[in-house]
DNA sequence: ATTGTAATTTGACAGTGTCAAGATTGGTTG
DNA sequence: CAACCAATCTTGACACTGTCAAATTACAAT
């Protein structure tokens, strides 16, 4: 039995790939994906410059671990807010807008990984974070499905087109308030109302 | 007299500055923000690496420049798009979609430029630009005070909240295309009927 | 103890943006 | 016309970056 699983702990350092993923997990909330250097990854995790690459191929596939890893979290809240049984639906979406636009407001560097251009353009994205995120599509569309047949989502529309749509909506919100174009998040409130009164019905 | 515009024609190159600038749009149309770099740039205009220092403080201002650019020919196409009195107002704010939808997928790299992380984060924005970039802005918000007057959007909302949360939409639903985020372009006309069926009554 | 192999480091290369100092050039002035 | 001067451009240098190939280390099994 030659081998040995590379998540396990190794002899060197106790679990480097979980070290490293924390440390870059720091950096991007710290500075945001552009801040995220190998080099610098390498300096406060303790280790040499190219050990990181024996875990992840590149740049790019450390990258999509991270975002993998924040899809996997948003499905769980997710399922969360939509399973809450105490409220009302229309208010669980509601309350799905709100926690929504707060969560790419006080996580905008985390946001910006998991929906920003660094890691989707040109087809960049590893296969397992294409899983991944693609599930939490699915998630969205049954939920708008659900949403129509309670009906305060419009019914006459084809639930699939309706849910890029919706969250083509609150995706363009929460990127105005992130990089500040046009909008700063003290009238976050107003926002998400408007946007509520724009799409339910 | 000792003082030369800079914009004026050099003796060396004629008007350097122009064909920086054009040669960095032919960048940025080839291969995106992130390809542009400055000695790239210098290579294709046929000068020494640091010479665009003289008309430019750093990449970043280089950059806002194109993007301000990119804000001026966005205006124009907006006045024309609701000054076009052929129409009734309601088809051309449908056209609106339409054109919107079309330039973001069509001239992707430039719109990221205009609207992308790498020139709004935290405040990296030159002056000049965030001007421009305003002033369109602007434009979005007496003509949705407009359209609300006209009676096909809803005269409940704050015409400043509907403005920033219709073109929220239009920039999510762009994003989502260009970044090829749970969509491709296949769709695009569905998704703007969609979009047009839920932000206008 | 030796061997094998996985983990890690070192060296190197081609990039990048940007600053400081030097070289070039053409118009203005003595 | 010659000298100067300031705007323009180039060269050299520095500190970064990601990534590959080869050498080194360290542990497990034989």
């Amino acid at each position: 039995m030659s081998k040995i699983k590379p998540t396990e702990k190794s002899y060197h350092h106790d679990d480097l790939r979980g070290k490293l993923i924390d440390a870059t997990r720091g950096m991007i909330r710290e500075g945001g994906v552009e801040a995220v250097s190998l080099r610098k990854l390498a300096d406060r995790v303790g280790v040499s410059r190219t050990a990181a690459y024996h875990y992840f191929k590149d740049k790019n596939v450390l990258l999509c671990t991270l975002a993998q890893e924040g899809f996997r979290i948003w499905q769980e809240e997710l399922d969360n807010i939509f399973q809450d049984e105490t409220k009302p639906p229309a208010d669980r979406y509601r309350g799905y807008i709100r926690w929504y636009m707060t969560y790419a407001v006080e996580n905008a560097e985390y946001y910006d990984l998991m929906f920003g251009r660094a890691i989707w353009k040109q087809n960049t994205a590893t296969e397992g974070l294409k899983k991944t995120a693609y599930d939490v599509f699915q998630k969205q569309v049954t939920m708008t499905r659900q949403c129509q047949d309670q009906g305060f989502l419009p019914a006459t529309e084809d639930s699939l087109r309706l849910a890029q749509v919706t969250w083509g909506t609150l995706h363009g919100l929460a990127r105005l308030l992130i990089d500040g174009i046009y909008t700063d998040d003290s009238h976050m409130d107003e926002m998400c109302d408007c946007a509520a009164n724009l799409l339910m019905r």
